[in-house]
DNA sequence: TATTGTTATACTCTATAACTATA
DNA sequence: TATAGTTATAGAGTATAACAATA
């Protein structure tokens, strides 16, 4: 059921495919990139619940904690460290030195640069985000145990440094 | 340019994160959402660049597989498997339509629903997608082990079925 | 009343390219 | 010339909501 099979689960479904009926997902079984932007997807939205009012815009929760971690850090810094364009981290940077977040300021020794820090009020926010990263977290590992996490990070780790 | 000064971290960065230096990752080296989404990213893009000219808008290529192993699929049967709304699914149906690969007929026992089938050259493209794709594969499979692939896949599944 | 599919619309995230100011 | 950051713009991808047809 691998390979070439535009007509195995042809006479079947020929006639209708119901709602409830499995699925033949073909090569789609074996295919990592639809796993991944399923679970993807999954994990994205269960932490966006949990995060309620203290959500942020997708990318700002990373630029966010990377800021706290590398106070100082400047945007091409985080532009490689998310993997997002210079312009996309400009944007998601000034909204959340709109909210009161994140500050920046100009670096002495080059004054192209920019450094950006977290506020008091940002600071809180993130100890709030961190708090429900970690029940994320947990609830992850009761879904697959905790050495099957780490596996499973270790292996997406991997994966990020070796495919080219 | 592109290595790492190795010591630095924390300490170093309390003043200023220069380019080139070893982000401090805080919080989000364990947090799976972060690694899924570059994950995510760099098999998206590997297999994108693999694709060519026979790329697809991405929710399409996951939605002609379907259509070509399930054929006579209805769009809700679709939006279900791919967990995209049936908007969506409209509008890329419509989109492939348009470009020859599949078409839709009305059911006849329930003249709301339409069927979608893949015509002969969408048949073709489905043939070259799979061969890309077990191209793909088997980088994936150099990369990390043929035995860690398939445990990265049940354990995404895993994830998906459960994490609710 | 509920469901299938369509359409109009809008929103989010992102990148490209052109620009400035520094280096 | 090259780099850091900004801005305007465009484009994917997606969902929401209102709708028509059908059940």
């Amino acid at each position: 059921m691998r390979d070439r099979d535009g007509d195995n689960g042809a006479e079947r479904a020929q006639e209708e495919a119901e709602p409830g009926e499995a699925v033949e997902l073909g090569i789609l079984a074996g295919h990592l990139g639809f796993h991944l932007r399923l679970a993807n997807d999954r994990t994205f939205e269960t932490f966006a619940d949990l995060l309620g009012a203290d959500r942020l815009r997708p990318g700002c929760f990373t630029m966010l904690i990377l800021i706290a971690n590398n106070p100082g850090i400047t945007q091409t810094g985080i532009s490689r460290a998310c993997g997002r364009d210079k312009s996309s981290v400009a944007k998601a940077l000034r909204y959340m030195e709109d909210e009161g977040l994140i500050r920046r300021e100009r670096v002495e020794d080059d004054r192209r640069s920019s450094a950006s820090f977290v506020t008091p009020a940002g600071a809180q926010r993130v100890e709030r985000l961190q708090e429900k990263a970690r029940i994320q977290s947990a609830r992850i590992s009761a879904a697959l145990g905790e050495a099957r996490v780490q596996e499973l990070l270790a292996t997406l780790k991997a994966l990020i440094d070796r495919l080219s």
